[in-house]
DNA sequence: TTAACTGCAAACATTTTGCAACCGT
DNA sequence: ACGGTTGCAAAATGTTTGCAGTTAA
């Protein structure tokens, strides 16, 4: 009936079992552009199916990244937040007077990182980056 | 009885009032060089006043995170880490392989991440980095 | 003395789990 | 049909809080 979102296609080519529950929670993170936590998820997909519950929320969301179909990030307020996982790499930049994220990437962070893990002896295998800002005034040329 | 911890110096500084917990408090969290979570600080703490409660472990860690003293970290286990705030800002390095938490600081990052927020109108205010790496093969340069 | 602090246990928020019923393949 | 999935409610985890009693200044 509805069509296929892309992450519901990306599961079906890995030959997971889909579901109901899964196909809508998958439509809503597809659809998303932003970085909902479960809770935001599980309102978001009740609309469509309403009687799906939080935890197969929670399940699919945990089954979804373990499979590296989305990422999970913690911004700090108090729960984990998704988004779906993109071939480019980016961090985020949280404007934390609106609460709005924004998202970025830079080549020049990367390469540094990975110099200061190989100071180290090691090699780097992730990181987390999160940079909070407010709004510049005018005035401000810094 | 005991010698005057470094935190608790800086409490008495401030006017705070210390009772028999918050100097027990402050002389782990001195002596500690690792970033213990609050189950950690109050088993340390246990072993010098045995009847503390945790829940006063928690108020001390958020009193003296809120007065600057103590640095809030969160590695993506599931609980708080905390560690002495010093003059000098760092970064932090996991081996995921260990667990060991390194330091180091990057005045390049550092520069750099001021001028990605302002790209985007926004003054820097603060920021979470953390790279995590595997020890390197002995025959990997990279 | 008295306002702030503590211990305890209950409350909280987020996430996980045991189990019987259910559904996709 | 069968094995994985779901819903529900209970449990687990990390943290906060209300309250009555205690203590530092």
């Amino acid at each position: 009936m509805a069509a296929i979102s892309k992450i519901e296609q990306i599961c079906i080519d890995r030959g997971m079992k889909m579901t109901g529950q899964r196909r809508v929670i998958a439509q809503v993170l597809s659809q998303s552009d932003d970085h909902p936590n479960v809770d935001a998820v599980y309102n978001r997909a009740s609309k469509i199916d309403p009687k799906i519950s939080i935890a197969t929320v929670y399940r699919t969301v945990r089954l979804f990244e373990e499979a590296n179909i989305l990422e999970k990030h913690d911004f700090g307020d108090g729960s984990a937040r998704y988004e779906e996982a993109t071939e480019n790499h980016h961090d985020h930049l949280i404007d934390v007077q609106s609460g709005a994220v924004l998202e970025f990437h830079n080549d020049e962070i990367e390469a540094l990182q990975k110099q200061v893990a190989k100071k180290y002896g090691l090699k780097l295998v992730g990181h987390k980056l999160e940079l909070y800002g407010v709004p510049l005034d005018k005035d401000e040329k810094d």
